[in-house]
DNA sequence: GGTGCGTGTTACCGGTCAGTAACAACGGCA
DNA sequence: TGCCGTTGTTACTGACCGGTAACACGCACC
């Protein structure tokens, strides 16, 4: 029935011992980020979860649910990296700050695929999106934590570094997926480092 | 028959004299450009470009055919923009460094759906995708034009500084898309300026 | 007046899409 | 044993998708 874009026949990939809507919300997420949300049809989804159609759709009222209740599992995830990074270095926010800098050169290394918050508000056009508030919110929120970090590391412009590194890390997860792995994102450790240097020594 | 996402019908928008490829060509990048290529069918984009889907598919063989054409013409474009800066601002790399920031604030504060190429390479996850060879070449050419003004700016790590100004833009333009006109990628230009600042102070 | 090319029109193909209805089978639990 | 909530199965709807065939029309050029 469900068949992956590139003509393959989905082969069921998640722990078959969670219940149906663990397996429906890890697979999506997985098919998501591959293909993109508008590349994957709930029917593929279903399958690739050993499930079916009618189940997905008892516990996600519409494809628009599942991508949300999605992205709200990235977000989560996100959050908990973040908390990470204050158990690692517990009053050290230079220390964390160069963690977070480490952590996102990881991200642009380990996938070829960006974020999926960002990869969704390009795909998801419609400005009423029920995603796009969810996205907006968890975006803001990792750069007030950056900024936090930033003022804590004594940096005088911190909303500016916050700023800055942000747009890097975001705009290194895109480049890596339009120029490549060999692209400018392969230089975003150097290049943030550098750049926290420079505002540090202003 | 072509239905806008929206909901409602397609009106005609383009330059009724000229022949039908250009308006195909124009109305494609448009809509496109609004709802994404995922997000529109080859219907519509006729019907909006005042033809009809059979003239459409005999001066662009397939949908992806017509993808790449669009690419091309925003490259074109973006291509002539930068002779621009050496035509406004000939024999001074620095003015034209900071002519190619004021251009990309005003990029991003005009227009909310970020960088064509950018996108289409979210959007289009198929590894071999004709327009994934082309987005690759034209945006390494662009930061090579970029490292190239730097390093004539007499800024010692000119490499460094175009691959940081490449991300910032990038990350900007997507980054307008996800938390909006009044997140990081407002203070773009105060950004920008501040890193050239301090790679040419270093 | 013819000839051909570009264009418009209509209808169609097979496939995929999101979403639903109806019913059967299962499991635990009392 | 009977009950009930969860799941599986099958089949279906109506819409849309990319792409094609066949044919009619208009217009320039010779």
């Amino acid at each position: 029935m469900g068949k992956i874009p590139g003509g393959a026949e989905v082969a069921v990939s998640c722990c078959p011992t969670a219940r149906p809507r663990e397996r429906i919300l890890s697979t999506a997420r997985d098919l998501f980020r591959r293909y993109g949300i508008r590349g994957i049809g709930v029917d593929t989804i279903a399958e690739a979860a050993g499930t079916n159609k009618m189940t997905l759709y008892r516990h996600f009222g519409s494809k628009d649910d599942l991508v949300c209740e999605c992205l709200k599992t990235v977000a989560r995830e996100g959050s908990e990296i973040w908390d990470r990074f204050s158990v690692d270095h517990p009053g050290d926010p230079t220390a964390q700050l160069h963690q977070w800098v480490r952590y996102g050169a990881a991200c642009i290394a380990s996938d070829g695929r960006g974020c999926d918050l960002a990869n969704a508000a390009v795909e998801l056009t419609e400005p009423d999106h029920p995603a796009r508030r969810l996205i907006e919110d968890v975006k803001r929120d990792y750069r007030d934590r950056l900024a936090r970090l930033c003022a804590a590391a004594g940096v005088v412009q911190a909303e500016l570094l916050a700023d800055t590194l942000s747009l890097m890390l975001e705009g290194a997860r895109v480049s890596r997926q339009s120029v490549g792995v060999e692209g400018p994102s392969a230089r975003f450790l150097r290049m943030s480092e550098a750049v926290i240097a420079a505002f540090k020594g202003a």
